[in-house]
DNA sequence: ATATCTTTGTAACAAATGTTACAAAGATTA
DNA sequence: TAATCTTTGTAACATTTGTTACAAAGATAT
């Protein structure tokens, strides 16, 4: 695991970071600079590297987010605990994302979540002041992270528009035509199982499915399978109002 | 209303935004730099001010969004067109508000909207490379923006856990929650009206005055008018899985 | 081909929510 | 105070969705 070949970004670093330049030019954040690049930006700037391992605390709930956590290594989840002391929420996250990149700035900087290791994991940690010094020294940086929150943003809003619809049939119909804006064709083939969906829109899959039956009855659509053809799409796209 | 004592930023420039720093110094993106400061930076970097009547098309969906585009007086609106030329969906923006900053950036910079004037209107228009270069030549300016997307991010995903959450009743709770997570006391004085509360859920006020009232009487809270009181947080934050 | 697993289709019933309508209580204004 | 408007509470009924269970159809591995 552990490359002797690496000679350390300062005589005083114990675990450097240029162990991992190969794995921080796969994220989003340092997409497009070379890991050479890489290594001299961040010697310039404060930075640290941490080993946790399996089930410590990397992160908690209400602790103020001052540095960006990059996972190089390893597993991680993040948990809400709530009065009882029962974890009620979990996503995941893996090497190599970045953790709560959206509470870095903003007038909420406090975590929502704990944060604790899935797996033996290294995290390398920037201050948010260095991290705003290297989007002044590369602009490429500062374009990536712009990238990042403004698709992040996108594909919050499109969640909430879907979820936002009323109806399982509703839902069905924005999906469908989200698919066709692309082809002047009217046959989808499905890209996701009924209990995909049904997951994604927040239902029970049997409901999906009668909704899918009844809207074959009423002369929507032609579905067989995943493949689906849209025969009235000016109804179809009456159900979102 | 036209401001004879200011000089244009140069002399080709017809109609000078230097009119609107008193309104841009209340945008979110220029909060904290002083109007003279504001002038300065524009001045160095590409910028247009624009005059669009009552019902002119500002943006239309579909569009590249390669400037940000300032309110800086007037009000606009948002608007989706369906298959069959009706309008689907509106959000109004008013002057100081900045439209659509989250499609600037990331992978797709296709306006989703129509834009449209909603009275005489003015906007000021910055480039995306020239918004850059004032991210690289004031960092507050960085910071400002950043603070916008990140915050906006935090509300959406908080809206997001709110439609998510399957019943009303958990909604509620959760709502409750939240309101109760600064202070100490169990008592709450709700901000909103049952049908303020029922069009933030996404659902019928009746109904969500049903679930109030079985609460109540199951002794999860006791509530009168506006005020209630939690009096049994355990139960109500195990609706939140 | 057989066995096994996943996906899809369906039905019966339960539970939750929406709809509509109206009355009571507060709030506001003349 | 009276008149008017808004908010809240409630009921009856319709509609939608969830739950559970099972069968049929595909897919995959042995």
């Amino acid at each position: 695991m552990k490359n002797s070949f690496v000679e350390p970004c300062n005589p005083g670093c114990s675990f450097c970071f240029l162990n991992f330049t190969d794995v921080l030019c796969k994220t989003h954040l340092f997409a497009g600079v070379n890991p050479e690049e890489i290594g001299r930006m961040i010697k310039m700037v404060h930075h640290q590297v941490r080993k946790y391992s399996k089930n410590d605390l990397i992160a908690q709930s209400g602790d103020d987010y001052h540095s960006l956590y990059f996972i190089v290594e390893g597993n991680v989840v993040g948990e809400i605990i709530d009065f009882e002391g029962k974890v009620l929420r979990i996503e995941e996250l893996h090497a190599p994302d970045t953790i709560a990149s959206a509470f870095l700035f903003g007038d909420h900087t406090q975590l929502p979540v704990n944060v604790t290791a899935l797996s033996d994991t290294k995290i390398l940690i920037l201050p948010r002041q260095d991290l705003l010094r290297l989007f002044r020294e590369n602009e490429r940086i500062l374009r990536n992270f712009l990238d990042m929150v403004c698709n992040r943003t996108q594909n919050l809003t499109r969640k909430i528009k879907m979820l936002s619809l009323g109806s399982i049939r509703s839902k069905f119909a924005l999906h469908l035509l989200n698919q066709l804006g692309k082809s002047s064709d009217d046959t989808i083939i499905l890209k996701n199982s009924q209990s995909e969906l049904a997951e994604i829109f927040g239902v029970a899959r049997p409901s999906l499915a009668r909704v899918i039956r009844e809207m074959n009855e009423e002369g929507l659509i032609r579905s067989s399978g995943k493949t689906i053809k849209v025969l009235d799409k000016n109804q179809l796209s009456s159900l979102l109002n």
